[in-house]
RNA sequence: GCCGGUGUGGUGGAAUUGGUAGACACAAGGGACUUAAAAUCCCUCGGUAGCAAUACCGUACCGGUUCGAGUCCGGUCACCGGCACCA
């Protein structure tokens, strides 16, 4: 008979679907729960991409073999389908994005189904639906509540010409993608969430959590914490300027300040700004680039900046006057915005002094700061600084410090890189911000039973002429009332980015139709937290933390019942094209997983997707390979023809399979999916060498069916076996079975390998050493030698060291 | 630039985490079967020298630690991800 792909996944596909095969039931006491969870997708127009196939089959295999393992288990799908790319093209094509969106995820579905991934399809999530927004929208009324929400002036990308804001994926080396017009920065009011409020939290937490090493330290570093002190220098305008410091030790060498331009002080001091128009033009300047760009620190880049004549700041530890520059390498957002320059001990500061001709004073000893920068150790003498002359760089550090808390000019502080989350957007397709603006009252949020606040329905989605969303020309949507004194008030009109429908999302699916609450407290209590989460190293800083931030936040507030939302995250490495460069539509070399599916089946495409290399790394598609794994399932299924007996494991493969139980089940769980398939191939190629008793086959078809269920539901069918095997027990190993009685050792002579010998596990040097100098290799090398050590690794090598006899 | 990561045959990759480098595949070459092709099966397959046994070299590059390094340490180069409004 042949293998008939085709057929067979659609025949399974259905039962599977008809027979919700594997939906999850909340609180199943009799077993332990399970909660796997992949990333949910951007219903996109371009349909399912084989780089969504490589982490949905893994953590499919995951599940599936959770199952087998007795799990109760939670494995859900749903779609993160508010965004850019979607408005763009309802714009382009003047479609509704409500429409494009459910075409899509239609689309989507389809596809994943022809996958046979184990999803559960009643608990999908949908961010743009109404009856899912409204707990976005609830849980950004309880942020502000607490005073975590908040609105301030932020830089935007604003386009001269469309009039409107741009994401920065929008602006193209500095103009519009769209119309190749100059972007600036502009200051805009916009929604702000208090990250930055929870930074040590999201740090310390992660001692406990079972994240790869990368995530978290890149988390961390995000984050960036660092202690030092915030001084205040007195500007001869009055004003106090405020740095932070990690160098408190250093302050003595302070030979001039650095503001950023868009420093209010910049403005603030015009009348006393001799050089008034230079500073202008440069202020200008500095607006038109990113902060990315700003701070490209290449070797080659010379350091730009104008001083501001007539204002000095006066040094607190000191009284020197300094002066004054402003420099687009120092952020707004970042610390202070100011920063006291010195140039002996700060590489940045150091090319700095070097092109404006300022003074550089060293204030520890070790090198000659004239000639370059001097990076301090902790150890180094600390010289020039008065008082603390004498000290050691960290002692300074500490004792200036105090003189400084004690003078009232400086105290210590915890400084964070992190910034806070800029929650607002002018445009169209996103969760409106159920807030309301009275001229009385101020800002006042929608009351709770109001929501969902729908989005309103607009004839065109592009920005406004003033950058403001389009849902702000709807002014029977805009106008409405003050809900604290009834007086007439506007709508907030900027929605939410679609950060906020992914960072709770994994929680709706737990309860997805609860009308009362994001999700029962039974369903939380269950299920939280999610056990295993896998995703791309690219959300880590972003999705991952925002998320971990609203959990903690609804874990304060009582309405989870852990404080992180994720016990495990792995990372998965991106799918390249054949030839290792990225899939592109321009390059065209973008596989599509149907066209994989219809030529070789489902079960190619995900025993594939799996073998195609260490799932943590990028791996390069091809398909010449594809047919490797279409090869082999095709000897898998001919096995069928081969007469089978017996209903324990045959003697020739006893070991053979006890071996790959071992090997498949330990590399699941690691995320070794390549060596677990490499695995099995060797199995069916001991099959076809042995031959293969039923329970040969039966061990066999419970291991592939994670990776290739189809085939191995309908083989499993066509044996007779029983039942389903997604409904089987996953088989057990035997530690002793899967060892043989001798083992080959390698033998080193002066650590180089010169024979290898076979022995009985377990003997011990003497009996190797005697059984090594038997080989004749071996001999030839030791002869008129003189052993003068042996190093033995029981069951491995033995390396005998050698020197010339006397 | 900063942060995180990667680099092994013609190709994808494996190597029990310091212990026999190249498992399992792909491609290629040779052979069997076939009128022929496809499919299938068998053999060879890192480099150099040799008929061979075998020897030497070999895990991006340079150096170090060690009886022993793909694995650890220092430096260099190349590539990939992120850099806060793509998600």
């Amino acid at each position: 008979m042949k293998y008939d792909f085709t057929a067979i996944e659609q025949k399974w596909q259905k039962k599977w679907r008809e027979e919700k095969t594997f939906a999850a039931s909340t609180g199943r006491t009799d077993r332990p729960k399970f909660y796997g969870l992949v990333e949910f997708p951007y219903p996109s127009g371009n349909g399912l991409h084989v780089g969504h196939a490589r982490p949905y089959t893994a953590m499919d295999v995951v599940a599936r073999k959770k199952r087998m393992d007795g799990y109760n288990v939670l494995f859900p799908i749903g779609f993160d389908a508010f965004g850019l790319p979607t408005e763009n093209y309802a714009i382009k094509n003047h479609i509704h994005p409500a429409k494009v969106t459910k075409d899509n995820i239609a689309n989507f579905t389809r596809q994943l189904h022809m996958l046979g991934y184990s999803f559960d399809w009643d608990r999908v999530v949908d961010t743009t639906d109404p009856q899912y927004y409204k707990w976005t929208q609830w849980i950004f009324l309880q942020l502000y509540k607490k005073g975590l929400a908040y609105k301030t002036s932020m830089p935007v990308n604003w386009c001269t010409s469309c009039k409107c804001v741009l994401a920065n994926e929008e602006v193209v080396e500095g103009v519009c993608e769209r119309c190749g017009s100059a972007v600036v920065r502009k200051e805009k009011s916009q929604w702000m969430l208090k990250i930055t409020e929870y930074a040590q939290r999201l740090i310390d937490d992660l001692d406990e959590l079972d994240f790869i090493e990368r995530v978290k330290t890149q988390q961390k570093n995000w984050i960036g914490r660092s202690t030092g002190a915030e001084v205040t220098f007195k500007a001869t305008t009055g004003d106090d300027i405020v740095v932070f410091t990690t160098r408190p030790d250093t302050i003595f060498g302070t030979t001039y300040m650095v503001i950023s331009p868009e420093h209010r002080f910049v403005q603030d001091w015009k009348g006393c700004i001799a050089n008034w128009e230079e500073v202008e033009q440069y202020v200008k300047e500095a607006a038109r680039k990113s902060d990315f760009e700003r701070t490209e620190l290449a070797a080659d880049k010379e350091k730009t900046g104008v001083m501001l004549k007539g204002v000095n700041a006066v040094n607190p530890v000191n009284g020197r006057e300094v002066p004054i520059f402003i420099s687009d390498y120092v952020l707004a957002t970042y610390g202070t915005g100011c920063v006291m320059g010195v140039p002996g001990h700060d590489g940045r500061d150091w090319a700095f002094a070097k092109k404006f001709g300022l003074p550089i004073i060293p204030t520890a000893q070790g090198g000659d700061v004239q000639e370059a920068v001097y990076t301090t150790s902790d150890t180094d003498l600390v010289i020039n600084s008065q008082q603390f002359n004498g000290m050691t760089v960290k002692e300074a550090k500490e004792a200036v410090t105090d003189w400084l808390e004690r003078e009232g000019t400086g105290r210590r502080k915890v400084n964070y890189k992190l910034r806070d989350w800029v929650f607002s957007r002018q445009r169209y397709w996103g969760e409106p911000i159920p807030m309301i603006w009275c001229g009385k009252c101020g800002w006042q949020p929608v009351d709770e039973r109001e929501l969902p606040l729908l989005l309103p329905e607009v004839e065109s989605y592009e920005p406004t002429d003033d950058g403001e969303s389009p849902i702000s020309k709807i002014t029977d949507w805009v106008n409405t009332t003050c809900p604290c004194c009834g007086g007439p008030a506007r709508r907030e009109t900027d929605t939410m980015p679609q950060w906020a429908g992914s960072s709770w999302y994994f929680l709706r699916y737990m309860d997805p139709d609860n009308a009362e609450a994001l999700a029962s407290k039974e369903a939380l209590d269950y299920w939280s937290p999610v056990d295993w989460y896998n995703g791309g190293m690219e959300h880590t800083t972003l999705h991952l933390l925002y998320s971990r931030f609203w959990h903690k936040f609804l874990y304060d507030i009582g309405v989870v019942p852990t404080k992180e939302p994720y016990a495990k995250r792995t990372s998965h490495g991106m799918i390249l094209g054949e030839g290792g460069e990225k899939m592109s539509k321009s390059r065209g070399n973008v596989i599509n997983p149907n066209d994989i599916i219809e030529q070789f089946g489902a079960d190619t495409m995900r025993t594939y997707i799996m073998f195609i290399g260490d799932f943590e790394k990028a791996a390069a598609w091809s398909a010449n390979a594809v047919k490797g794994c279409k090869r082999f399932l095709d000897r898998v299924w001919n096995l069928s023809e081969m007469e089978h007996t017996g209903e324990d494991y045959s003697k020739a493969n006893e070991a053979a399979v006890h071996k790959a139980i071992k090997k498949v089940s330990e590399d699941i769980e690691a995320m070794k999916f390549n060596t677990a398939i490499a695995a099995l191939m060797a199995l069916v190629n001991d099959y076809y060498a042995n031959g293969a008793s039923r329970g040969d086959m039966r061990a066999l078809l419970l291991m592939l069916s994670p990776f290739a269920p189809h085939i191995c539901e309908e083989m499993w069918e066509n044996m007779g076996f029983g039942g389903q095997v997604s409904a089987q027990s996953w088989p057990e190993y035997n530690e002793s079975k899967t060892v043989a009685d001798t083992v080959e050792m390698a033998v080193q002579v002066g650590g180089k390998l010169r024979g290898t010998i076979q022995v009985a596990l377990d003997s011990d040097q003497e009996t190797v050493v005697a059984a090594a100098r038997e080989n004749e290799k071996v001999a030839r090398f030791v002869e008129g030698m003189e052993i003068v050590k042996v190093i033995h690794v029981p069951n491995k090598l033995v390396n005998l060291i050698v020197k010339p006899k006397k």
